[in-house]
DNA sequence: TCGAATTGACTACAGCGGTAGGCAATCTGA
DNA sequence: TCAGATTGCCTACCGCTGTAGTCAATTCGA
């Protein structure tokens, strides 16, 4: 009964791990270990969150001098891209609207997130700027 | 050992849950659970969520011509934010950067979130326009 | 008033992520 | 070659979420 999850759904930790791992690739696990245990996690720990994100396709590995270096298998973009779309639809619905609200309650986006939103905002004129000529009229109460 | 939880963080279902209550408050469980048995979720099932959300002070309730009536204790944007800002935080690490950056790839994006960009954005080259005519310098090799 | 239907508290279990111990296999330096 | 260090597999436990059954208390219509 208890639900399945989608197999790139990852938990903090895991996520810590993998983007050590996506920094440092090829790493070994006494590498990752010794990271990590500055915050207090056990060099098993860690070791079985690799073998997991392994198991969940997320990490590969190959022997080298004795011991396994790790890698990923995705770049870094695209595991993020895989996260945050997860989130999108199992906790927002499919809808980014609520970041976006979210987005305008932020104070302290940084100049760089400002600069990328306002070069995506700009792209978008463009790429729907034909099919949706409407879209100056478009505004349908815009909220607020 | 294991780790504790930010009493904020919250399941998918206990989302929808919270969500529906949000919408049709002050509803009894017998509603909520009418709703959800479409999708094969079984009374009590929503009970028990419905319960814990309670436990986790997201909902309150009260007793109505016997049976117990529930409402959300925040808005539902509320909620909702609270939700995303948690993610960014525990999977993102603080940074929306990612988030930003699947918007950008987003092909999907409904008109009126396109459009809340565009007025989000607006908005910000009015707070902070004068101090970052850097703009078109666009550093970060945009993904994509 | 009484029994049927509704309601809700309690209990339970599975799966997953976080955490880690134990122990065996492997490696490495002396 | 051999013992100590390194490495990794296996197992286990805890808490949380999802899911639901049981059963007692409450309510309500006849």
């Amino acid at each position: 009964m208890a639900k399945k999850k989608d197999p790139s759904q990852i938990g903090q930790e895991e996520m810590s791990v993998l983007e050590y791992v996506c920094q440092h690739q090829p790493v070994s696990v006494r590498s990752v270990a010794e990271h990590f245990e500055r915050f207090g996690k056990a060099r098993t720990t860690i070791l079985t969150v690799m073998e997991r994100l392994r198991a969940k396709k997320l990490l590969s590995r190959k022997k080298m001098q004795g011991a396994f270096h790790y890698s990923s298998r995705e770049s870094q973009d695209k595991i993020m891209h895989g996260v945050v779309g997860n989130f999108v639809q199992k906790m927002l619905g499919g809808s980014v609207s609520p970041f976006i609200a979210y987005l305008s309650e932020s104070e302290d986006l940084s100049p760089e997130d400002v600069d990328e939103l306002k070069r995506l905002v700009a792209e978008m004129k463009q790429k729907s700027g034909k099919k949706m000529a409407a879209t100056k009229a478009t505004r349908k109460g815009a909220k607020k």
